[in-house]
DNA sequence: GTATTATTGTATCTAACCGATACAATAGAA
DNA sequence: TTCTATTGTATCGGTTAGATACAATAATAC
């Protein structure tokens, strides 16, 4: 049994967290990383805390890029979350309990939190998945085998694809969740992914090139007996 | 000069603040609330923090209440403010030493903040303001007016506006802004206001009564040499 | 009364955009 | 060479917004 070291009181803010909902995306399907604490049956949003001397958006980059070792993160703010009863009580004692680690009612830990919500865009491809002091291993899952989730996790996954998709044309969202190149296909599939909707094929093409976002490269010959798409980068900013 | 009564540390979540840009209309403009302490020069938000065992949305729900004696307010958050140098030392000594106040340098209100902003939609008819414990006088400025703000205050009103654009069509923004009647022009000003653009009046008014949230009502005589226009209010949900 | 004026409510024309459909251009398999 | 699935693009019809036109009308000027 691995031993536990929670984190000191005095670093961080008091009462205050950051979530984060980790989208990336496999080539068919959007997904987002789920911590688990095995032993307790128990899920969560990879989260953590903001220290004095640190910028709320640093903290969550620096939590996310930890966890994902990666780097090139597009990380948007989507809602704070402060109900009175955001506190885990029950969670955190039966992580405790399973390190046979001891922890007393009045831990700041077991308190209320108030956490601010993130959404990350991150390549899954290049992403190796670390879990953190607590957890005992991570994963990907689909929006729509999520397990249940601690406190209002859930609800923040709900917050986090409303803001995604009221972003989606205007952010680039793309740009993150694809490798360098990509098919319009692929692209097509981001879009659908996020929006949860199918979406008229030629009408989708014409848009987005008419945004003029686009650069054309070679053909991608796949091996399969049909035309070969072209592929495509994002234009440089 | 008025004894002041700083808040009491232990009732509130340390390091958390809100604030609060409230919007009026006055018929033509689109104004906010702002807090003059006027010896001291410095202008800010309306704000304040929240009770331990208080949510933050309700926290924020009430100090708008308090301060402009209204109870029907259109409340969204906009975004959480979380830089590490959002503290106002200067600005609360300053109040302190103008009021003879003492206040030691390691005083909690001196510290960092972390702040969730929101935006308030209010009928600016039925509004008395109410200056709090610490600000000499409160005062609707128009967006074009705005004094030199404290912190970042300035960067949230800018927030505010932009959220309240986006939510414009789907969040029914003019109910809580016009009295119960209004003229197709009285709304027409409201989203000029807001979008901080001219409307075509033909496309406006078509596209409003397509969406079918209106009832007419009789017609307004305003004593000018013009035919009169209707007087419409929002359909009861 | 009648003409005048400013504004309102609505209809019409046109350009832009989207969904639907059609179709030519493939890459590979049969 | 034929066949199949997919891609890239063009075209048609319906919807929407800006632009324009115009009738309706409330008060004033005459």
């Amino acid at each position: 049994m691995k031993k536990i070291v929670l984190p000191k009181k005095e670093d961080f803010i008091p009462h205050l967290a950051y979530d984060a909902v980790i989208f990336g995306f496999n080539g068919t399907e959007l997904k987002i990383v789920i911590l688990e604490y095995q032993k307790t049956n128990h899920f969560a949003l990879p989260g953590g805390f903001v220290r004095h001397n640190q910028n709320l958006d640093e903290a969550v980059y620096q939590g996310v890029q930890n966890r994902t070792g990666i780097s090139d993160i597009q990380l948007e703010q989507c809602h704070t979350f402060g109900h009175q009863n955001r506190r885990d009580k029950k969670v955190l004692k039966d992580i405790c309990e399973v390190h046979d680690h001891q922890i007393k009612d009045d831990h700041w830990l077991l308190g209320r939190f108030i956490s601010v919500c993130y959404y990350a865009l991150i390549n899954f491809e290049d992403v190796s998945l670390e879990p953190d002091e607590l957890s005992d291993s991570v994963g990907w899952y689909g929006l729509d085998e999520l397990p249940e989730l601690m406190l209002d996790h859930k609800e923040m996954v709900s917050k986090a694809l409303e803001v995604l998709q009221k972003n989606i044309d205007e952010k680039l969202v793309g740009m993150n969740l694809l490798p360098e190149k990509f098919t319009m296909k692929d692209l097509q599939n981001v879009y659908e992914s996020i929006l949860q909707k199918k979406l008229v094929r030629t009408a989708f093409q014409r848009k987005i090139l008419a945004k003029d976002i686009l650069v054309r490269h070679e053909k991608k010959y796949t091996g399969k007996a049909h035309k070969a798409p072209y592929l495509y980068s994002f234009k440089p900013v």
